[in-house]
DNA sequence: TTCGGATGTTATGTTTGTATAACATTGTGT
DNA sequence: ACACAATGTTATACAAACATAACATCCGAA
């Protein structure tokens, strides 16, 4: 499932590091997102999205299919 | 985590089972859901939405918080 | 060029979402 | 009251998300 994380992340010029920590979750996981190797429960995409401002479908396209 | 979907449901004249088909997912899971025993996985809950013609953001509230 | 911060990877363990089956309860039409 | 559909519950197992730690690579500033 592809996403706009690493892309809002550099719009708002933050490490991968601290978006992990404003949203409470490990850096891998970060990384594991934006690489897309898993897709995120819904908890967490929602303080993804509220980091940045944005809507859940915004950031991840949901638009595009699940 | 609180949501509109059994109100949506309702709406669609669907019952559980049906969703549940409709999603992929067992009709335990749609009632767990509609409960609150836990929030779903962002695939799932944006295949919900998919059904509903909605959002995930509105589907689950996410304004509310998450 | 070298050093350090940022990013990426891999392995192993824990937690949580979901599957499965079996049974209980509620509700509704007849 | 009865039958049956819809909904709710519980226990057990599995898969996927996430934690943790350790190490590797990339890249920009001094």
């Amino acid at each position: 499932m592809r996403n706009r994380i690493r892309e809002y992340r550099a719009r708002y010029g933050l490490t991968q590091a601290e978006l992990a920590r404003l949203v409470g979750v490990r850096r891998e996981t970060i990384v594991f997102l934006e690489k897309g190797r898993y897709s995120p429960s819904l908890r967490l995409a929602c303080r993804i999205a509220k980091v940045f401002g944005t809507t859940v479908d915004e950031l991840f396209l949901l638009q595009e299919g699940c």
